[in-house]
DNA sequence: GGTTGAAATGAACGAATGTTCAGATACAAC
DNA sequence: GTTGTATCTGAACATTCGTTCATTTCAACC
């Protein structure tokens, strides 16, 4: 039988990946070191390298966790919703993923271009699943006559754009309610689909 | 008289600006070393200090020069527009200003954390002043009742959100010409507002 | 052709980086 | 209490970093 795991590596390894996703989301990649990391978790460097091989797959599995989280939420969250009402429970759940993960979805986002090839490749595609399930709610819409739209592809982007942008100035102690916002960008989507 | 000045002096300085707005814009501040800077410009790492105080003073001045000049060139673009012919010429202005600077762009938004606090704050403000010329549009309109927005803030913040989105997929060589991706996100923006 | 001075070099600086690993430590199992 | 092993340390490694500066280069002038 398997010997039981040592008691510190069930509480050090989510708290390295908290440590780095939140430093990584305010400093960025290339400006926190392992140290630091380590520091922030209450270990010496060493450590941290008997829970991730290096500093890349650290980044990389925080992106990947993130967006297959995303995807996986979003799947179940739309599962049992008629093509009709797709769209406003993309909205209403993609303003409420993303307020709540703001490291993670900065992070996935600022931190591209600091990942190898491969793993921007692998990080790419899900970025691009993810929106593709945005696309297909416009072109059914748009083919079936509930929406009007210029180009699918475009509005697309434009509708995800608007939404991620909400990251940049909410606040939860500010002067709009979550609900408020949601509210307020779903009747802007309507109105940018409107037929 | 004053001397003139020496002729490398005329081409390099540029240069530098030029290799490192690319350089911070493709792989982050943090990455980019003064060495690779240099390189970059055929020059060792030592001369790039004959035009700059340091590194952070170089992002910097890559960031305000671009905002300074963001503000400038809407500022001559709005002039003798009407208020009601306003918001269109805004979108038109802001993607086409977008597009053709896609790095200082991404470097304006994307290496905020990698500013001294100091330099932050005045960045920030200069990014606030812009904001807030697309604010005063909406709110004028509102009152005037030729737009109806749910509420002024967010509606901006939708706006340039969606707007500066361009940039993660546009490409000249792209589906769509410039000029159709302006319109239809002028089109997307007349939505948004619409009265 | 010699003088001047800006421009650029090349070497060096201390500090910080990611990563490795032999040894110390702590703790569950017997 | 002894043993076994997962966990962690502390020191060291080779690089790389931003920055400085004495020295060299070279075009412009007298």
């Amino acid at each position: 039988m398997a010997r039981k795991i040592g008691s510190h590596a069930e509480i050090t390894g989510p708290a390295i990946r908290e440590a780095a996703l939140r430093l990584f989301a305010r400093s960025g990649y290339a400006a926190v070191s392992m140290r630091e990391i380590a520091s922030e978790v209450g270990v010496r460097a060493g450590a941290l390298y008997l829970y991730t091989p290096d500093k890349q797959t650290l980044l990389f599995d925080l992106m990947r966790e993130h967006l297959e989280g995303l995807l996986a939420a979003w799947r179940e969250a739309r599962s049992g919703i008629e093509p009709v009402e797709r769209l406003e429970c993309f909205v209403q759940f993609h303003v409420d993923y993303h307020i709540d993960r703001r490291d993670a979805v900065f992070l996935a986002y600022m931190e591209l271009r600091n990942l190898t090839d491969e793993n921007f490749a692998i990080i790419e595609a899900l970025r691009r699943e993810y929106e593709s399930e945005l696309e297909a709610i416009l072109s059914e819409g748009h083919k079936s006559g509930a929406f009007r739209l210029a180009d699918v592809r475009v509005t697309t982007m434009a509708v995800i754009a608007m939404l991620t942008g909400v990251n940049t100035w909410f606040s939860e102690e500010g002067r709009l309610s979550r609900e408020r916002v949601q509210r307020i960008y779903l009747n802007l989507t309507r109105r940018m689909v409107k037929a």
